[in-house]
DNA sequence: GAGATCAATGTAAGCGCTTACATTGGCTCT
DNA sequence: AGAGCCAATGTAAGCGCTTACATTGATCTC
């Protein structure tokens, strides 16, 4: 019930010092004597005193804030980025502003404007993919970022992430080499996400480098929703012959695929191999395991945090990390059943 | 490559008016002569001016924006819930700071204080139970708050949320309905967390209540993570007689024992039913589909955010809103086989 | 047509802090 | 002892905006 908030006159007043000398007890408190720093921080306990922010944010011109942009919190592939993203920088005394765009190019850069108007000091965007004016709008500001979820972007922007091409290449090898030959994949949808453009072209790069009769018989999009995954797979499976194996953009749509096979009466994976991409916690609860490529979703965040901080505070960034995907083999894929007839 | 970042009175002298009359274009267009406004949009363009972060707060006292402390992004449970709750903050054009507590409460004070230290207009916190300290420290700044994931707290803070104890306690009578009497709960941490508490609570009380020989056989706690969850599901079925069925205080446990139950050669749910709480994505995926509490995640974060934003505003908020849960009934809850022996 | 009214704009006083620079006084050094 | 140095503190000038209040014409009213 004070008359009104206290302000760093009032301690000043209170503990007999000036107010720049409370400021610097604040700030940097090794420049302060210690018994005049317990008069302080007496002066401050009894006052109730907590610093106006934006007085703080305008003498000094920094408001220890960074800004995050993604797709969605609800995409388990970004929260979990996001939390080591905020953990990193709650460690550095560091605030995160969070907005999401629903994987909205227009509301990307609608987004980066609030973030910086409310003083994000750096900013974490997710993928390398999005209308010039966005970053244009960026580099005005003289304010750093990095890119999430993604690798080597065409200029030199900071990316931290992992090659997604190269990892779906990979898990395609490896789907190869169990012998599968028709192959079809469920893609998340591609238009503004470059990650899952990254992923089909990795697919389709691996089959078409392996020739011999290797086929990618279908390429379906689908939103990110177990239910997506399910439609899909019934596309995906028309064809004849069939395939003997789908690759899909990501575990969701996996396990989405997987309810649909079982629905269909087909054996996982007896008749059909499935193979998802993320590693999330759903891929060891469904069963059979699915097989998927681990991404480090919490060392990417982890890393971004520290990437941004350091060129927030000038020093010239380590270079662009590499983050290693990797292959988790579990019971969604097998070798095809030796093909008996035509069909 | 400016001189420098131009200000309020640049802006001004170029389009030749007085600052204050930028300033009012700018927060109050309709104050503001059309013709005025069209000089001011052009010097604004011209000179890309964007207003001082810092500078403004102070003078208005207005930050425009909004903290919400959660124990974690990584459980879906809090990112959807967060994700609706930033969506409604952006239509009105307030942004969302985010800090992590990760089920500490001492963290969570310290994050208080560093939300408000940056402005926060206002507080989402997660559960009702926590150390007076927190929320005295928050009432003493003068900053609303609502509670979300509760339901009605001791006191009359506003709550957003459902009832878990009562949810727990239907899904409960659902499993005594289906003629199980052997019932052993796998409980989410019940420490410093009230929701994992009250769900307990409504198990229990539902077998109590029901009496006729039904018992809970036993109560494991299991962090919230799927390993932890057949890990438990090893001591819970341990009791001789075995449990009929177990429910558990979410779906990753749930989801963690069905991967237990299968190991050991039990089937779901002709051996053991299983019931999880929360219906995340993962209850639909696994098979046979988990039966579970669905709980209105995103519907939550939306209201949580209109009652911020109306105590915020000063209004008189609207009552507490009741949020349904609704019982989903899936396959892996079934009668249990019939009693052959005496176990 | 004089006064009232009102929309549009200008004037200028802060908002509460940070920080460059100035001041002070106790030490050390020779 | 006087010069020099340094740690500790004080002085005061902004930082760039918002907003209460004052001013100015134009339009309206009777």
């Amino acid at each position: 019930m004070s008359t009104a908030k206290a302000t760093l006159k009032d301690v000043a007043e209170r503990a007999g010092v000036s107010s720049a000398t409370i400021s610097r007890a604040l700030n940097d408190p090794d420049k302060v004597a210690a018994d005049t720093r317990a008069k302080i921080n007496a002066a401050i306990l009894e006052l109730g005193y907590t610093p106006n922010f934006g007085a703080r944010v305008l003498a000094s011109n920094r408001t220890g804030t960074v800004g995050a942009v993604i797709p969605t919190l609800s995409n388990a592939i970004f929260a979990s980025g996001v939390q080591a993203f905020q953990e990193v920088l709650d460690e550095n005394g560091i605030t995160l502003l969070i907005a999401t765009t629903d994987f909205d190019p227009e509301k990307e850069l609608y987004q980066v404007r609030q973030l910086l108007a409310h003083g994000a000091a750096g900013l974490l965007l997710v993928g390398a993919d999005r209308p010039w004016t966005t970053l244009d709008f960026i580099e005005k500001h003289g304010v750093p970022h990095v890119l999430g979820w993604c690798a080597h972007a065409d200029s030199d922007q900071t990316c931290v992430g992992f090659d997604n091409a190269a990892a779906a290449y990979d898990a395609t090898q490896r789907v190869l080499m169990q012998g599968h030959r028709r192959i079809a994949m469920i893609s998340g949808e591609c238009a503004s996400n470059d990650r899952a453009q990254a992923r089909l072209d990795g697919v389709r790069r691996a089959i078409s480098d392996h020739g011999r009769g290797a086929a990618l018989l279908s390429v379906t999009e689908a939103k990110y929703l177990l239910q997506m995954g399910a439609e899909a797979f019934v596309t995906a499976y028309s064809t004849r012959p069939h395939p003997t194996a789908i690759i899909c953009g990501n575990d969701v749509l996996a396990a989405g695929a997987m309810i649909q096979a079982r629905e269909m009466g087909l054996d996982i994976p007896g008749d059909i191999s499935i193979v998802g991409f993320d590693d999330i916690g759903l891929a060891r609860a469904v069963h059979p395991g699915l097989t998927t490529v681990r991404v480090p979703q919490s060392e990417m965040g982890r890393q971004a945090a520290e990437q941004l901080l350091a060129k927030i505070s000038g020093e010239t960034p380590p270079p662009n990390p590499e983050l290693q995907t990797e292959f988790i083999m579990r019971g969604t894929l097998a070798p095809p059943k030796q093909d008996v007839g035509l069909r």
